[in-house]
DNA sequence: ATTATCTATAGATCTATAGATAATGC
DNA sequence: ATTATCTATAGATCTATAGATAATGC
């Protein structure tokens, strides 16, 4: 009974990100003011000032979490189904279930400093692995992928195309570039200079 | 002297563009206020507004002069240079040297209704030619450079890291994927299915 | 005694409209 | 007569702090 009433500050601070994610999620980073945090968590807007020092204290601990899932995810992924489309087929639909949880971590700055030590390495390891290990060709089918989401999450392809054909391409032609390692069988087998 | 001390209606909607741009590409959108716009012009922020209908509609005229500009170097790039790297490079370019022009018209959605007949269409040709015309692997080239662009200006790379050789695998990997046409002799010959 | 919360409010914005005034063009 | 401009201001925000009050934990 008193877990639900009235929470502890630990549990406070975690149901303030919940929160936070909600609205975000629903409506927005714009929506995701002090006060729409506070009022879903049933409290007035100064009081969560005694559980974050700031707002950007909030926001980085959902980047924090957006990161984390991403993470998971792929590695998840990965150890079901290794291979650089499995891989990218999970990046875009997290991406598009969770638009604005995507952005936050992706397509703004990182917010270094507050991230937990090796989380952006972890993220970034199913990518490095699927690609053989070469970090140029990582960073190309990141941003291919970064690229193919943002595009696709800001409407900016024609209406009604279908985005398939175009990561498909985009995956076969950075697998082909990347070091034979455990290349699968149906991946055809060239020379590198 | 009249053009140059009070200038015309017409002049002065050119003026309130010319103001809006230099004060969004110093300090970014979110300092593009109307007052901002207007001090810089010399009037008051309500004045604008005899000028343009709303705020957005000098955005949407930045988004047409960002473009058009983009699409006139890359068909100039095109004309000097084919291929897709040098593209590629001139693309980055660009939008390095104006990223908040960048941004406005690549990096939200796009307001299509107040574009010109076609300008999308021209902006996107001399990709698309780069890529031997097909329309997949065009995107997702385009999604690559795009996504490059994007991670670097957010700072989302190693800070120091030379992404030249991240540009350079990806052109390559998407050239060696597209329909040989007026494919350069240095580039790998190879089937597609 | 400490902690969480509240009210009240500072202090900064923002876009946009209403209505008055001055300047320009027939 | 029309047009551009001005002042004044509506009406909505925002984040964050100060200081009072209530509840909790020794």
């Amino acid at each position: 009974m008193r877990v639900t009433a009235g929470l502890p500050p630990a549990g406070r601070a975690a149901q303030i990100v919940a929160a936070a994610r909600e609205i975000l999620e629903r409506d927005g980073a714009a929506a995701m003011s002090t006060r729409a945090i506070a009022d879903r968590v049933g409290i007035r807007a100064p009081s969560l000032y005694k559980h974050f020092p700031d707002k950007a204290a909030v926001e980085n601990a959902l980047v924090v979490l957006g990161m984390t899932e991403t993470a998971d995810r792929l590695a998840a992924v990965e150890a079901i189904e290794p291979g650089l489309l499995p891989l990218a087929r999970a990046y875009r639909g997290h991406a598009l279930a969770h638009p604005h949880m995507y952005r936050l971590p992706a397509a703004r700055p990182l917010p270094r400093h507050a991230l937990p030590e090796g989380l952006e390495e972890r993220t970034a390891a199913p990518l490095h692995r699927a690609v053989g290990g070469d970090p140029e060709i990582a960073r190309a089918t990141w941003a291919f992928a970064h690229g193919m989401v943002m595009l696709e999450l800001d409407g900016r392809f024609p209406p009604g195309a279908d985005l398939d054909p175009a990561w498909v391409q985009g995956c076969t032609a950075f697998e082909a570039a990347a070091p034979a390692r455990h290349r699968s069988a149906d991946t055809p087998a060239e020379h590198l200079h």
